[in-house]
DNA sequence: CGACCGATTTGCT
DNA sequence: GCAAATCGGTCGT
């Protein structure tokens, strides 16, 4: 049967709402936490102005250059960790970006993590989703097959389950529409468009 | 080597 | 609604 890089190996447009409901977990010393997706990002790399990757590869974006499967952590605004998920052929550089999820285990852990945050916001946000997983540099690169940090696929989700809108927070390519998210989930983080998309 | 920027979050107004 | 916090990566001098 296919691996999960196999899975993940396809065009990132496809992979990234594929991802929805797929469940990332991290085991460390103090437990295991894991996070069922309900928001991410697709950077499609050299094409994609907006990619880590779009200027050419260096020893932060490598990872990204490599086979599908692997996680991409980086850190950023002198203080947040964020957490991709490299997809697509080798050299596409293309990755999806964790932006939200629900905890659906360890959430003692988690809450302790986040110390005190609402339930609802413990994995609502990149950072926040690395800080409930206690994701760092330390983790960048990391098969997501053998663990300690795992992704598990579940079955894919309905379209009518998944809206799409432009990505948070670009300079650039702020018209592409690869932003994907799970309808009405209240773990999706608080940038959503203010409209919803028809049902 | 120095300057500037960033796929953000938080707390205060 | 807005600005501070804080530092690695990248690029220009």
């Amino acid at each position: 049967m296919p691996g999960l890089a196999d899975l993940l190996a396809g065009p990132v447009l496809e992979v990234a709402p594929r991802l929805l409901g797929a469940v990332v977990r991290h085991r460390t010393r103090d437990g295991d936490v894991a996070v069922r997706l309900t928001e991410v990002e697709a950077y499609d790399g050299d094409q994609d102005p907006g990619s880590h990757a779009y200027r050419g590869r260096t020893p932060r974006n490598a990872v990204m250059f490599g086979p599908a499967g692997h996680a991409y952590v980086y850190f950023t605004y002198g203080m947040h960790h964020c957490m991709n998920i490299v997809c697509g052929q080798d050299d596409r550089a293309s990755a999806a970006l964790l932006r939200a999820g629900e905890v659906v285990e360890g959430l003692d852990l988690a809450r302790v993590r986040r110390n005190g945050i609402r339930d609802r916001d413990l994995a609502r946000g990149p950072a926040r989703l690395c800080s409930a997983l206690a994701i760092t540099l330390s983790d960048n690169g990391a098969h997501l097959e053998r663990g300690p940090l795992t992704l598990e696929l579940t079955s894919p989700l309905g379209s009518e389950q998944i809206r799409t809108g432009p990505r948070v927070g670009l300079r650039h390519a702020a018209d592409r529409p690869w932003r994907f998210w799970q309808t009405g989930d209240p773990t999706v983080s608080t940038y959503r468009p203010a409209k919803a998309l028809p049902r």
